[in-house]
DNA sequence: GCGACAG
DNA sequence: ATCTTGTCGC
């Protein structure tokens, strides 16, 4: 005998989720980073069922080495919903980033940051929770409108909202398909479009979000050492 | 009522 | 995101 549905959460549910993104939202903050940044944590999640796996990988921005990974699993809070996104991947992947040894100066996420309906966007929902700066990199929009970007590498388009900019549509690859960068926390606009195209020399996607990507996928099917490369 | 809709 | 074979292109 099936009493739930997997589609009809609580009707109190959202709305609370929603007001706790607005109230955080109030929090995050766009200023310059204080520092130089050295290092760049990239993560991602993946989904079995009901169980999540999610990979943080550390590199350095200076050549895009990378310097270690991390990794971690869970179970999936709620399904997919739309503007969402973050109460379904953030206890996973904090568990991930917060196991690297050495502490991220930023932290790039496969989402959004403010380009959120209500500013809180997984990018900036975990910048927030773990007061380091981050940045949302996404493979497609979730809200705004913005003009296609020239086709050459480096073209840009700037993603408004209500009239306001809030993120940024980067060309990393000439003739590809563009990503969606906007700030997460504690870092400007400009400075997150800068470092995602630092580390987008030859793909698509950044070097950190690829690997993460990559291990988040091995861990779910083979097998994946605690510690691990490539 | 008809689209849009991160992963 | 996940389910999946072959296939077009550099």
């Amino acid at each position: 005998m099936e009493e739930k549905l997997p589609t009809s959460l609580d009707k109190k549910l959202l709305p609370a989720l929603s007001a706790l993104q607005i109230r955080l939202s109030l929090r995050v903050r766009l200023t310059p980073l204080a520092q130089n940044i050295e290092t760049v944590a990239g993560c991602d999640v993946a989904f079995t069922k009901e169980a999540a796996v999610a990979v943080a990988v550390l590199y350095r921005l200076r050549d895009l080495k990378l310097l270690e990974t991390a990794l971690a699993r869970g179970p999936a809070p709620l399904p997919y919903i739309p503007g969402f996104l973050s109460f379904r991947e953030t206890p996973c992947l904090l568990k991930a980033i917060r196991k690297l040894r050495q502490k991220p100066d930023v932290i790039l996420v496969d989402g959004q940051g403010i380009a959120h309906p209500r500013g809180l966007g997984l990018a900036s929902h975990l910048g927030l929770m773990l007061g380091i700066p981050s940045i949302g990199c996404a493979k497609s929009k979730l809200v705004g409108s913005y003009k296609e970007p020239a086709p050459e590498r480096g073209s840009l388009s700037c993603l408004f909202l209500h009239h306001r900019p809030v993120g940024m549509v980067v060309r990393t690859r000439a003739r590809v398909r563009p990503v969606f960068v906007s700030p997460g926390h504690l870092i400007t606009l400009a400075e997150a479009v800068q470092i995602v195209l630092k580390l987008s020399p030859r793909y698509r996607l950044p070097e950190p979000l690829r690997m993460a990507d990559r291990l988040t996928k091995l861990a779910k099917k083979g097998r994946l050492r605690p510690g691990d490369d490539k």
